[in-house]
Formats: structure tokens, C-alpha cells, sequence
DNA sequence: GTCTATACCGAGATAGAC
DNA sequence: GTCTATCTCGGTATAGAC
């Protein structure tokens, strides 16, 4: 459990808030959770909470915040090291992959957003949240590449967010499904299966040229 | 907008109510759609909904078995062509990628259901949903890739379903990531994507072996 | 900053007439 | 098979004491 909205620039009680707020959101939706709910996880009242927050959409919005802030600013660590593009992109794609897996709470807040598809709030995380991770991703994917050829990048970092979403959030649904394996609990094994999956899509026979500038 | 319930052996009325509520549903949830909505879009009143249901939960559960049940008798269709398996992986890969990306309504509730990640349901999409597509494109794999290697059937399914999921649900979100053009919004673009990476992960380069029966 | 008390509303569901 | 009327519950939110 991880991510549950660190925010800095709260005052402690409102953090308290907005991290029981956030467990509880990631898990069971906005809809179901009442104030009531949030109020007894912080061992509080209910009309407590609104001397905190104005409302309870203000209340989902701080989790928001602090949620994809926190893991923004954990994911752009992965990026700093100084290593081969190649291998740069395997411990990019492995770091995400335990960091997705293991934050329960942001992968279902991250779910639950691309459900709605709410223009605004789409356009608030891929500026605020995807951004940076992506065009970093996008340079190392360039370099990996044959200068000869111009694969789709665009398509390529959206692949790279989709499998490590999609791997981890299948979940309870893995099992039932055909060759499924105990292997296929393992991240680490996961992640190497998409490293090289990307790395094969983007190395190997790009259908066509796209004017990617 | 398809696959909105067409389920045989319901009465016309119970029929049309599954088909409204499907839509309802899909677009905004569960929590967030009343008796009293669902009653409205069919030109009735509420109570009128009991006799036809015997509670909100039954309904839902209708409409989940009616639209997957048509989701699955039309995917099915896909696989009955006869060509070499690699065309025949394009074509899979293309038409689900129309149907998946035109079907709003069974997309949305798929996602939604993966959110729940409850056990029960998760059992009832994998076999009752899944299964018969997955086997058939199990098979066109394991005819894809060269004898000597083996690689990871249930790994390379799986993705398909998740580039296939991931990428039309991304939808609003697109247009704001780096590299997005006007081509990210042509459906079979993006479909021929999907069947090269998938292709190339397959073919290229198994990272290792896995007894895969 | 937290509480009790409460207003207000809309939800799911049922009874019983037609 | 559909309706009107109604019950009951739990939700968000506010007022005002401490």
C-alpha cells in the first residue's frame, strides 16, 4: 500500500483525510464510499470532514492531486540513471511494472479516470501525470531504434502505459484464462515479457513511416 | 452503438428494458443509474420495473449476461475464415479491433468489471466471455511462431486483449500524450499496429522457455 | 476543530388499484 | 403489465454549541 497521497502543503489532519480517503475511493469508487465511511476511517464525524474540505467532490479531487502527484514524482526517479538506451528502457519498463502492481491504490484511481474519459480530467493526467514519464520514454525508444526507420513513438509509449495497466489489473481474472501459469504471478516475469515485447515491436519491421515531428 | 442486449428468450418488454439499461449502465455506472432513469429511458414508471426484474441487481446481472453473450457469439464469427495464421492473427486483431472500438457499451462495462476484480464475476467473464476466443488465438500463435522456440501463449493472449482493451479505451486521454496524431484515431491504423507488435513479440526473440501444456 | 442535531433529498422497493 | 401512493433508509450538507 503505497501512494496513498504523501501530499506535502496539507495540514496533517487534512492528510490523514485524504489518505484514508484515497484507499477507500481506489477501492470500493467514489459512489460507494459516504462521508460517513471516510469520517470512521479517521476515527472522526462526519460534519467534521467539511471544515477540511468543502465538499466531497473537493475531497476527490485532493486524493486525485495527491495521489497522481506522489506517483509522479516516484516514477520520475526511474529515469535518471545512465545506462545503454536498451537497458534504460528494461529497468524503466521493470521498475514501472513493481511500482503499478504494487500501488493498489493509484492503479484503481487511474482505472476508474480512464472510465469516465472526462475530457478535462483526461487532459489533467496525461499533462500532469503522464507527461514527463512519456517523453523521457519516448527519447529512449528513439534511440533503441534503427536511425533508418521512423516507428509510431505515440504508439509505442501508449503500449508500454496499456500492458503494464492491463498485466496488473487482470488480476483474479488471470487464472481463469488459457496457459495461465504460476509464473504469470510473478512482476518481474511480467515486466520481462513486455520488455521485450515493446523492444521486439519497435526494433523489428515497423509497418510504415509517420512524420513523427 | 451494438451489442446493447439482443438476448433471445426475453420477453420483448423485459428486452427492451435490458437493452436501455445496458446503455445507461455502461455510460455511468451502477451507482450512479436509478430504477427511476432506467424506468424514463423505456417510457415507464419505476414500480413497472419489478415486475420484470425482481430487483436493481438482477437487472444488472441481466444485462451483463445479455450483452457479453452477444459480444461473444459475434467475436466468434472472426475465426472462422481459412487462411495461413499469420493473415489469419491480422484479421482476428482487425475485426475485434472494430468491434471493440464501436462497442461502447460492452467496452465500458468490460472495464468495469475488470475495476471490480470479484472473483465470482472475473470466473464467469474469463470462461463464459473469453475462453472460446482465446483458444482459437492461442492456437493461431503457437502456429505463428517457429517450432524450436517456445514462447509465452498465455502472455501473448493476454496483451492482445489488453493493447486491443487499453487503446480504445484511451480515447479522450490520446489526443494530450506526446506524439498523437490525427492517424491514432483510425481505428484498423492502430489495429495494424497492435498485429505487428504482437506479431514481432512473438516471433523474435523469447526471452526463455515455458512448458506451455 | 470537533461535536450533536437535523434538514433535505433521492434512492430501492412494496402495496394494491386498475 | 402498468400505474399512484407510500414506506424506509442512507446519503450530502448545514447550524450552532462547545
Amino acid at each position: 500500500m503505497n501512494s496513498s497521497g504523501n501530499s506535502t502543503q496539507l495540514k496533517p489532519t487534512a492528510r490523514r483525510i485524504v489518505e484514508q480517503a484515497a484507499r477507500l475511493f481506489a477501492d470500493q469508487g467514489y459512489d460507494l464510499i459516504s462521508m460517513r465511511d471516510i469520517a470512521k476511517a479517521c476515527d472522526i464525524k462526519a460534519p467534521s470532514l467539511y471544515h477540511h474540505f468543502s465538499d466531497k467532490q473537493s475531497l476527490y479531487q485532493a486524493v486525485l492531486q495527491a495521489v497522481f502527484a506522489q506517483q509522479n514524482a516516484e516514477i520520475a526517479e526511474v529515469f535518471v540513471t545512465q545506462m545503454a538506451a536498451e537497458e534504460k528502457l528494461h529497468q524503466v519498463i521493470l521498475l514501472s511494472a513493481r511500482k503499478i502492481s504494487s500501488d493498489h491504490v493509484f492503479r484503481q484511481l487511474l482505472w476508474r479516470e480512464l472510465l469516465q474519459n472526462d475530457p478535462e480530467r483526461m487532459q489533467f493526467l496525461a499533462e500532469e501525470v503522464m507527461a514527463q514519464s512519456c517523453l523521457q520514454l519516448q527519447e529512449i525508444l528513439q534511440q533503441i531504434q534503427p536511425n533508418s526507420l521512423q516507428t509510431d513513438s505515440h504508439f509505442a509509449i501508449t503500449s508500454v502505459m496499456g500492458l503494464l495497466l492491463f498485466h496488473f489489473q487482470l488480476g483474479a481474472m488471470r487464472q481463469y484464462l488459457p496457459g495461465a501459469q504460476a509464473l504469470h504471478q510473478d512482476v518481474d516475469y511480467l515486466a520481462e515479457q513486455i520488455f521485450h515485447m515493446i523492444k521486439s515491436g519497435v526494433v523489428y519491421a515497423p509497418p510504415q513511416r509517420i512524420n513523427d515531428k
